[in-house]
DNA sequence: AAGACGAAAGTGGTTGA
DNA sequence: TCAACAACTTTCGTCTT
């Protein structure tokens, strides 16, 4: 999905129209069509009540995967109005809704309780409803392709929210899911392996960046801080100290460094506990950056200023 | 007394023969 | 399938503030 553009990218004007009928965006200055095939959403109709709307519309809810039947299911005889019916009819709706309940096969079933356990552990982490949507879509695709057998239902689950998680870049570390769902850390990370690898996700390095926001707010740390724990960040990225670290290792020894720059000083021991890894990964990493950032020269001005006063 | 530092040994996972 | 390996952890003793 393309962003709204409000800038002519061609001669950067910002005189655009906008043509409905033909869905397109055109500048007005230079002729160039930013947009077409746009898709208008909006609907042709209105409506004045709630009954008008019940005929007009043509849709239901929106289809999701966080239902064990995407939202698309019928239950028999759910409404009230059966017992508008005469004995012999209403014993027929019955039946038919025993029949619904022995049919759901074994899958259903199982998706019905592992959905529930993951809207369980997406609540406890606060995940935006994009990133649960799109587990229980990895969750339906294990089930369907069998993967789930021999693995706990739970672990699965964690490790499709872990996936998840990767893929929108709102990381959660793996220690944070694994408290969230009683799983252990290493079985989520198996899982969460077996399952990218069979249904061929593919999923980007996680960058360290992301984690800032999150670190630096559970530090009560300003945000000058943290913008400065991001410009560390991004020079170690130049630097190419980052690959191959573990990236809450390098995330953590930026925002250490920042609180020393910006005299907001933390322990190693609260930013170490906050990103989840030990004070020696922080000290490794916060003496590379050191040596190959030439910050030191930064932070010795700081600390004479400090003296200084 | 707490925090920072560094050495040494151990762990789980990846890689290459 | 196994050994080498890199990153990270745990543990512990020492130094600094």
């Amino acid at each position: 999905m393309s962003k709204y553009i409000k800038k002519c990218p061609e001669c950067g004007s910002i005189n655009l129209i906008v043509n409905k009928d033909k869905g397109e965006v055109i500048c007005k200055d230079c002729g160039f069509v930013i947009e077409e095939r746009m898709i208008d959403f909006s609907q042709e109709w209105r409506e004045f009540d709630n009954q008008q709307g019940e005929k007009r519309r043509r849709t239901g809810a929106p289809m999701t995967y966080t239902k064990f039947d995407r939202g698309l299911g019928t239950d028999i005889g759910a409404g009230g109005d059966i017992y508008q019916l005469q004995s012999k009819e209403r014993n027929k709706y019955f039946r038919l809704r025993k029949w619904q309940h022995r049919v759901s096969t074994a899958i259903e079933r199982n998706l019905k309780l592992a959905l529930a356990e993951l809207k369980r552990v997406s609540n406890f982490l606060k995940l935006p409803p994009a990133v649960e949507e799109e587990a229980a879509r990895i969750y339906t695709m294990a089930v369907q392709r069998g993967l789930v057998r021999g693995r706990s239902m739970e672990s699965v689950v964690a490790g499709a929210l872990y996936a998840s998680c990767r893929r929108h870049e709102v990381p959660r570390t793996l220690d944070e899911i694994s408290e969230a769902s009683g799983i252990d850390k290493k079985e989520i990370g198996r899982t969460y392996r077996f399952i990218t690898r069979e249904l061929g996700i593919r999923i980007l390095p996680s960058n360290p960046v992301d984690y800032i926001p999150r670190f630096a707010t559970s530090l009560k740390l300003s945000p000058e801080t943290q913008t400065r724990a991001v410009e560390i960040l991004e020079k170690a990225q130049k630097a190419e100290l980052t690959s191959g670290r573990g990236p809450t290792g390098i995330a953590a020894a930026s925002l250490y460094v920042a609180t020393l720059i910006n005299n907001e000083k933390r322990t190693q021991r609260e930013v170490a506990d906050v990103a989840g890894v030990t004070e020696v990964t922080i000290r490794n990493r916060y003496k590379e950056l050191l040596k190959k950032l030439k910050l030191d020269k930064e932070l010795k001005r700081k600390i004479e200023e400090a003296e200084g006063k």
